[in-house]
DNA sequence: TCTATTGTCCTAGGTAACTAGAACACTTTT
DNA sequence: AAAAGTGTTCTAGTTACCTAGGACAATAGA
C-alpha cells in the first residue's frame, strides 16, 4: 500500500491518508488483518509529520475500519467491499473502455472528472 | 449558474467556487460573454465572503478565463469545452447508462468515485 | 531480560485561509 | 445630477492544520 499525498489541492494530507484507505477498502486491495504502513515509515514515505499521520489512523479507527495495537501495528478490521470481485471487474473494464472513448473524443482527466460528477450528481437527485 | 459551497470537504471555498466554474465552462454551461454573480450575490446565496469570492473571481482572471469590469459585473472571457457537443452526449448518455449499472451492483457514488479515479490513474500512467 | 519497534502524547510555533467591517472607484440606470 | 449596483482594497482577528522535537507506553523478538 503505497500513499500520495498532494500538497496543494486543499486537502488537508490527514484527511487524503484516510480517504486513501478508504478507497483502498472499497476496491478489495486492503483486506480484514492487513496492516497499514507504520506511523514512522509514512513520515518517511511522504514527508508528513507523525501527527498528521496519528490523526487519520485515529479518525480510522473512530470509524471502525482499523484497530491500532500499540507496539505491534495498525490493521485493518473491517471490509467494505461493495460488490462480488466479478460484477466489479465487468464494471471496471466497460468504465475503461469508456474513458478509451472519452480520451479519443479529446476530453482530458479534469473533463471526465467534470463529466461523472454531473452524472452522479443528476442521479442522485432523482433518488 | 449556482454555487454549492462544501465546508468540511477540506477545499479551500474559493477554490471550489474557481473549479465549478472551470467544470460548468468544460460542460458548455457557461459561455463567452454571460455575466457570472455579483460578489455580494455570492456572499448571500453561499454565505462566504466578498474576500473569498474576489480571491476566487481573480485567479480565474489570472488565467484568462474571465474578465472583470468595475462596475459591472464579472463576465466570462474564453472557452474552454473540448468535445462538439454531439459527442459530448453520447459519452453522457453510455455514462449514464453505466452509473446505473454500477448503481445496480451496490455501488454506491463513494465507490463509483474510487473506480473511476483508478482506472483514470492506470491509463494516465500509461501515456 | 534486554532491545527494537510501534502507537501515543505533549508543547510550542508557523502558515494558509477564512471572517468581519468599512471604505473607495467605476459603471449603469434613473 | 443622483442613486444604485458592482468590483476593489484595507486592516484586524480567528481558526484549522501542519511542523518540529521530545518523551512515554506497550508489544514483539533476540
Amino acid at each position: 500500500m503505497e500513499f500520495r499525498i498532494d500538497r496543494g489541492s486543499g486537502v488537508p494530507p490527514y484527511m487524503q491518508v484516510v480517504r486513501q484507505v478508504r478507497e483502498a477498502l472499497r476496491l478489495d486491495w486492503l483486506k480484514p488483518g492487513d496492516r497499514l504502513p507504520t506511523v514512522r515509515d509514512m513520515v518517511k514515505s511522504c514527508g508528513v509529520n507523525a501527527n498528521t499521520v496519528l490523526k487519520a489512523y485515529r479518525e480510522l479507527e473512530l470509524s471502525g475500519l482499523v484497530e491500532a495495537r500499540q507496539g505491534s501495528g495498525t490493521f485493518i478490521r473491517a471490509a467494505l467491499g461493495s460488490a462480488p470481485p466479478e460484477a466489479m471487474e465487468q464494471l471496471r473494464k466497460r468504465l475503461h473502455e469508456w474513458v478509451g472513448e472519452a480520451r479519443a473524443s479529446g476530453l482530458d482527466n479534469e473533463d471526465i472528472d467534470a463529466l461523472v460528477r454531473t452524472v452522479l450528481n443528476d442521479k442522485g437527485e432523482q433518488r
